[in-house]
RNA sequence: GUCCCCUUCGUCUAGAGGCCUAGGACAACUCCCUUUCACGGAGUAGACACGAGUUCGAAUCUCGUAGGGGACGCCA
């Protein structure tokens, strides 16, 4: 390990919600940059001005900020105001550094003005192709000299710039997930550094941001493999000292398949949507191609930092696996104490309409007997809706229930036996014991008993188990639920 | 088409030449707990892509084949 600082960065392009292959590449360097007290880089790679969009921007770090991906230099979360003394953070606002350095390249006469057409550009990549050679583009203008091809220009010809592959070597690459990677001498034409329209493209922006910004180490997609030879030409043209590389592999749907938006939710802000945790996700996207040395797969933020390390970054490909996903979920989930899980889980009762107790100690119960049929905070929703703090309206299907002619006598003698009771809340003992003597009071028994008292307690005769429901309904409620159904039955058959 | 990368149970993985009759986790299945479910507990089944080589010995090293993925943009 060099001992020169460590300094990583996560540089998304903002062009939508963040990705979960992108949060796993955020996490790791997040991962790396903590194991080693060294600092998270975020910056914004939005020189595509077509695609780039300010609200994506906004998305992509609200997203980042969800998972507790902190960044020490970068846009401030809320302000998106630069912090860090390597600013500013977002490429388009470096437009000047780019330009400085594609001049010096010219100057060097390692690069030149192309004047080539879309269509002549079209035209050469397609006979390349038909020769069975890398599509690469052999521009006519690559040996004009510079004052000439600035006269042409001045003339309102339109040029990109193009770096000047020089010398065919092989380059190696010492990759910290690879391996050595040998890029052959021919892989690359010459690349566009500036676009027409004087606009810097990714390649260019991306080498020289990270020598600038002092980059020690790059974790980034398998996709930007072939990128590093073009970055690498051009640290080598700058003279600029190289980060260390490590390529994580790609992130596959269940047709192995890269993961897109047709297997399903690929955005961190739809699984925030859906209910998960964000630690659950950190923890679940980890080990799609990290493990953890003690073979933990359940690991909180703390113990993912203290045992990361890339040499247990695996180089293979991995299918997202959404059951594995609502297992890690689950279990970060049925952990969280009581208190904080009813932080999480609020938000999402408050947007059904349904209004719960406000005691602490009472929530807590509610908790414990939820939470293990829980997987995502969604799941609160149906588990508590018969805890809703108002008269559940009586269901269609209990209409059978309904028109038993035992039942209204088990509901009265259920609500009676209710009124007689004298604390807030029944125990589940309570409950059993009260069933049993209506049971023996009325001779009724089996799901004559059981449906009816369970329609006037929730509306409906299916649902979670009543012993566990009662003891979170207070005296009150189970009284006005009992009522609220013998008036329908009153009413009749409508 | 060319180049690069990848290949252990269905899935995520452990595995750095003998510790491997290949270990763990999710999922599946069975049983236990439970008057249903869930949670929990105990089990069962399930993999080194193929072929050559190197070696006393190969999941591990080399080469080939096949399959998969990625790249070849004035996208990132």
């Amino acid at each position: 390990m060099s001992n020169s600082p460590v300094r990583v960065r996560f540089a998304p392009s903002p062009t939508g919600y963040l990705h979960v292959g992108g949060a796993r590449t955020a996490l790791y360097n997040y991962l790396f940059a903590k194991h080693h007290g060294g600092e998270f880089i975020l910056r914004i790679e939005d020189t595509d001005q077509a695609r780039s969009t300010e609200e994506s921007m906004q998305m992509q770090i609200n997203d980042l900020a969800w998972l507790g991906l902190k960044w020490q230099e970068g846009p401030d979360s809320i302000s998106l105001i630069d912090v860090g003394p390597h600013g500013p953070y977002r490429q388009s606002l470096r437009l000047s550094i780019y330009k400085e350095h594609a001049e010096k390249l010219l100057a060097d006469g390692l690069a030149y003005h192309c004047f080539m057409t879309d269509d002549e550009i079209e035209v050469q990549r397609k006979e390349s192709l038909r020769l069975g050679k890398p599509p690469q583009v052999n521009s006519p203008y690559r040996d004009w000299p510079l004052a000439k091809a600035l006269e042409h220009k001045e003339k309102g010809h339109k040029a990109s710039v193009r770096f000047k592959v020089r010398t065919k070597k092989d380059h190696v690459l010492p990759d910290l997930v690879r391996g050595e990677v040998t890029f052959p001498s021919d892989m690359v034409g010459d690349f566009v550094m500036l676009r027409s329209s004087g606009m810097p493209v990714y390649n260019f922006c991306c080498a020289i941001d990270d020598a600038l910004m002092k980059i020690s180490h790059v974790f980034r997609a398998e996709e930007h493999l072939s990128n590093t030879l073009r970055q690498m030409m051009l640290y080598e043209a700058f003279h600029y000292e190289l980060p260390k590389f490590g390529h994580l592999s790609i992130i596959l749907g269940s047709d192995r398949q890269k993961l897109s938006k047709r297997h399903g939710a690929t955005s961190c802000f739809e699984y925030a949507q859906n209910g998960y945790l964000p630690e659950a996700l950190n923890n679940f996207v980890a080990l799609l191609g990290w493990s953890s040395p003690e073979a933990q797969e359940i690991l909180s933020m703390e113990e993912m930092i203290n045992q990361f390390s890339y040499e247990r970054l695996n180089s293979s490909p991995a299918v997202f696996d959404e059951q594995k996903l609502s297992w890690v979920n689950a279990t970060h989930l049925r952990a969280l104490p009581a208190e904080e899980l009813w932080r999480r889980v609020e938000p999402f009762l408050t947007e059904a309409g349904l209004v719960m107790p406000k005691d602490p100690a009472w929530r807590e119960r509610a908790l414990n007997t939820l939470k293990t049929s829980m997987t995502n905070l969604k799941d609160a929703v149906e588990l508590f809706r018969p805890l809703n703090e108002a008269p559940v309206p009586v269901k269609e299907d209990a209409r059978e229930v309904l028109s038993w002619p035992t039942t209204k006598i088990v509901i009265e003698a259920w609500k009676t036996g209710v009124e007689k009771f004298n604390s807030e809340y029944m125990e589940e003992s309570d409950f059993l014991k009260l069933q049993d003597s209506i049971k023996e009071g009325l001779g009724v028994k089996g799901k004559h008993l059981f449906q009816p008292v369970r329609v006037a307690v929730i509306g409906t005769p299916q649902g979670t188990e009543l012993k566990m429901l009662v003891p979170l309904l207070n005296k009150k409620l189970l009284i006005a639920r009992a009522e609220h159904v013998l008036q329908h039955m009153e009413k009749g058959p409508t």
